[in-house]
DNA sequence: TAAAATCTACGAATTTTTTCGTTGACAATT
DNA sequence: AATTGTCAACGAAAAAATTCGTAGATTTTA
């Protein structure tokens, strides 16, 4: 029986998430402001974005006010578990060791972090 | 001034390299028989993406039976690297501490993963 | 209150990714 | 050698993701 990908949030859509997960609750000339730091992006098109991931309920709005304020529906946690889970999976063959390998060698990480990791990872037993 | 995002091999692109990896220079049909265990498709399917691989130097073929022969033009680790590197930065802000800690949550990992993990870690030095 | 600016809604065009049917070349089988 | 099966090439359709122009409503400014 072939399995459901439970489909993952578009770039443009995870561009959105991630604006909105940092910056809070916004309308949406603030979620293209933000966008337009990266690179450019019409209005319309961060409008229609914005309408779409609210139909498809990734995103939720009040309209209370004439400018509609958009807020995320899906928390970052369970967003970024589902697209690491996803990567594992897809080109990792689900070795999360070579993951993280993986992870250190494409950034330069500080050995203040690198000590949190090892911290995190000793605190990280069970469950 | 706007940075150019090295595009990533697409989700199905992704699906034939994994193969090829693990399966070493094949055949179009090996490769889509491979790909048949997961969804079906198509054999033109397979027969296409994979040209269109080659176009784009994804894949080298020899051409010199009458099965083309296809490999992968591009490392396993470079792949891996660039598809984490472009998830740390696009869902995580580059924190690599909350990757790993994402990754740890999102599959069960055996106490061995977890031993190879952490000596990983303790290797990996400055660099 | 008229003009200008800003907003949402809507439809549609464009681009990217994925899929597949058809055709002619080559190979294997009878 | 004729039939049958497999292959690569090609074009194009279908699906998914992204972009944007226009119109009408509301608010702000002059």
């Amino acid at each position: 029986m072939a399995r459901h990908k439970s489909s993952r949030p578009t770039d443009r859509e995870l561009t959105i998430l991630r604006i909105l997960w940092d910056n809070g609750p916004s309308t949406v000339r603030q979620v293209n402001e933000a966008m337009n730091k990266d690179e450019d992006t019409g209005y319309t098109t961060t409008l229609k974005l914005m309408q779409i991931m609210a139909e498809k309920g990734l995103l939720r709005r009040d309209e209370s006010q004439f400018k509609h304020i958009y807020k995320p529906a899906i928390t970052e946690e369970r967003t970024q578990k589902q697209l690491v889970g996803d990567l594992l999976e897809r080109a990792f063959s689900g070795s999360a060791e070579k993951l993280v390998m993986r992870a250190l060698s494409a950034k330069k990480v500080s050995a203040k972090e690198l000590a949190r990791i090892r911290k995190m990872l000793d605190e990280f037993k069970g469950e």
